[in-house]
DNA sequence: CACCCTCGAGTTCC
DNA sequence: CTCGAGGGTG
């Protein structure tokens, strides 16, 4: 290639590509020795031009894989990659070419196993010695990790381990993966950040990057672990010709096997036993991305043959992904109803667990600095609960080098006011009382559910009524007149008249509604519940002082004093005059504390997850509290009794790993009923 | 003072 | 669901 600047450029590019390829992705497009070659080239116009190195170029990149690089060693038989099937669809259609081929395997017997998301490795023993541990590289040549496998504890290094009395053949070379198990993973990342080092995105790249340390000394402070599941080659000696029966052979050699791979008898009975499987993932200690399904008879399915790298007779059914990458392409600002400012990530659309998302929060400007995540990079995204897309963090060796570092604004993206950034504070704030953003946001919370509850009124038509300049503060929306409506894009006379009704209906939500429609900040449901039945009215509350307010339960002097403040305020004395004008003034009758004893939930914590029958959730947590019982949103040691509906989320996990007793909304009911 | 718990706030997609 | 912050506790 011609010594140029532009190819010097696209060289550079080209490298960083493959890289990523290679480490990140593991599906190398070209071989390790084009890869040197490409390096070489690229070091031969760095000698040449040195002015053109920048801090991007792979010759610069401190600690990479490719300055410290390890032995090649060529692998006694190819390593294969497997085919995928995403439905049992697919895997019927791919046992029907096997019988196609081979009828006799129609009532073959099958095994499920495992396929963990980790990294392969190879190991060799020549006469029961452990003497070489290689990665799978491109399956035909890989790197010799020795020296790292051999800190794994779980890998023997002289086999048998148990009884001498089993044969081992002279040559031994078994596959397995190594992989982190969660808790490991999550123990690992809360000491790397004890000592202010960068944590992990997931376990399989804490292995990833652990395997291949150049100091093994890291290597044998990571918590490693193995599974092996075949029998890549052996001289000297006789080994089992089935796959489970090879399985229970590694066993009794002393290799990590999986207690979650299992034998099936005939077809039906395997395509059963794949259902199982979802469960299992939930529930493991490590992650899988599918399940191997094998055709027992290793001499039959080996007889099967390949198409291109993979041994037809095995196939892996692919679990949707829960983590994939994509591109952040940009990072937008909101503004909050609070004027707290929050970052979201704009990324490429990817399917993520089903379903395609294209935008995630981020929190906050700490976290986009301290994860390091910059507008270009290539980040790992899941599924938080497998609902809400949350990043997990860039991919920094797949940095090509023009990423953009992100900084909190200065101004408001949406009224230019100067941002405020209080010490000690992580949010940034838009100061400016009259932005437009925190008003419409401010309203939309007072419609909202908990709130005034007003149907209609969600946050399109809220950003129409306010641009339109309609509407000033909450109180205006009191005020609204069906011509006013009738102007706005949309708006005819069903759905004027509709939201003119919820507004009128809105007059009659309870006391602690109101409170906490209010937006007062640190108020929200619990507390504004709390203050309505201790004051039992807007004045009641208004008039209470900073110290009568801390003496409740849960409020400190931070809260007391923003509840002080907000009543204080001129523009908030207007709006409560207002208010009470429009005839929303609720009372209830201050409760005294001590009456609910002889209730029959009293004193008890109670959080709901899933679907109920009888009741809504809103409905549940009212039925709770008006038994005596608090309900929480969250499980802790503190709670007494989950209620488990219908499709539990992650809370019925919590509650079996604190003991804390799982109840059926049945059982809740008979409770209250004693 | 260090911890644990709870609450509030912002948020995504179907 | 996640994160930060406030509140309470040992």
């Amino acid at each position: 290639m011609e010594i140029t600047h532009e190819n010097y450029e696209k060289l550079k590019q080209e490298i960083n590509f493959h890289n990523y390829q290679y480490h990140v992705n593991d599906a190398p497009l070209i071989s390790d020795a084009e890869f040197d070659h490409l390096l070489i080239e690229l070091r031969e116009m760095e000698g040449v031009h040195p002015e053109w190195v920048s801090p991007d170029s792979p010759t610069m990149r401190a600690g990479s894989v490719i300055s410290e690089k390890f032995a090649k060693v060529p692998h006694p038989a190819p390593v294969l990659s497997l085919a995928n099937a995403f439905n049992k669809d697919d895997v019927r259609a791919w046992f029907e070419r096997q019988v196609k081929t081979d009828p006799s395997l129609e009532a073959c017997a099958f095994m499920l196993e495992p396929k963990i998301d980790g990294l392969t490795v190879v190991l060799r023993y020549e006469n029961g010695i452990l003497v070489q541990g290689v990665t799978r590289g491109d399956g035909i040549i890989g790197e010799d990790v020795t020296l790292n496998v051999r800190t794994i504890k779980s890998i023997p290094l002289r086999i048998p381990v148990k009884s001498a009395d089993i044969e081992v053949p002279s040559v031994l070379v078994v596959r397995g993966e190594v992989f982190m198990f969660n808790s490991d993973f999550e123990k690992l990342n809360e000491e790397l950040i004890a000592n202010g080092e960068q944590p992990k995105l997931n376990p399989r790249n804490a292995a990833a990057g652990s395997l291949r340390q150049q100091n093994s000394g890291i290597t044998a402070k990571r918590p490693l672990s193995i599974y092996t599941y075949q029998i890549l080659y052996y001289e000297g000696g006789s080994i089992p010709q089935t796959q489970h029966e090879r399985l229970e052979y590694l066993r009794e050699l002393g290799f990590p096997v999986s207690d979650e791979s299992h034998y099936y008898e005939d077809f039906g009975s395997m395509l059963k036993g794949l259902d199982r499987w979802t469960e299992v993932r939930e529930t493991i200690d490590f992650d899988i991305d599918g399940v191997v399904i094998k055709i027992d008879d290793l001499t039959r399915a080996e007889a099967l043959g390949f198409v291109g790298k993979d041994p037809r007779g095995q196939i892996a059914l692919k679990f949707p992904a829960r983590e994939v990458t994509t591109v952040l392409e940009n990072i937008g600002v909101n503004v909050g109803r609070t004027g707290v400012l929050t970052p979201f990530a704009m990324f490429e659309p990817v399917v993520c667990g089903g379903v395609t998302v294209s935008k995630a929060t981020l929190h906050n400007f700490d976290f986009i600095r301290d994860r390091d995540i910059r507008i270009g990079d290539r980040v790992l995204i899941k599924r938080a609960g497998d609902v809400i897309p949350y990043v997990i963090g860039p991919i920094t060796e797949a940095r090509k080098g023009d990423e953009k570092v992100f900084t909190a604004p200065q101004t408001c993206p949406v009224c230019g006011h100067k941002t405020e950034h209080l010490e000690g504070e992580v949010a940034v704030y838009c100061v400016n009382a009259s932005c437009p953003a925190q008003l419409i946001r401010n309203v939309e919370h007072y419609a909202s559910r908990g709130a005034m509850e007003i149907t209609g009124l969600g946050i399109k038509v809220v950003e129409q009524i306010v641009n339109a300049d309609l509407v000033h503060d909450v109180s205006d929306l009191y005020i609204l007149s069906k011509e006013e409506l009738l102007s706005l894009e949309g708006f005819a006379d069903k759905k004027a008249e509709n939201l003119l009704e919820a507004i009128e209906a809105s007059k009659q939500q309870p006391l602690n509604r109101l409170v906490n429609a209010l937006g007062i900040r640190g108020v929200g449901e619990a507390m504004a519940e709390m203050l309505a039945n201790n004051f039992g009215s807007i004045d009641g509350i208004a008039d209470a002082g900073k110290e009568t307010l801390e003496s409740i339960e849960g409020i400190g002097p931070n809260i007391a004093q923003a509840i002080v403040d907000w009543f204080e305020q001129d523009s908030n004395k207007i709006i409560v005059e207002r208010l009470k004008r429009f005839g929303l003034d609720p009372r209830i009758e201050i409760q005294p504390k001590n009456m609910k004893e002889d209730l029959p939930l009293y004193g008890l914590n109670i959080v709901v997850t899933g679907t109920l029958q009888a009741y809504s959730r809103d409905g549940i947590k009212a039925l709770i509290k008006e038994n005596g019982g608090k309900s929480a949103d969250s499980v802790s040691k503190k709670t007494d009794y989950v209620v488990v509906g219908d499709n539990p989320g992650s809370k019925a996990g919590k509650a079996a790993k604190l003991g804390v007793p799982i109840i059926s909304e049945q059982q809740l009911l008979e409770m209250i009923r004693r």
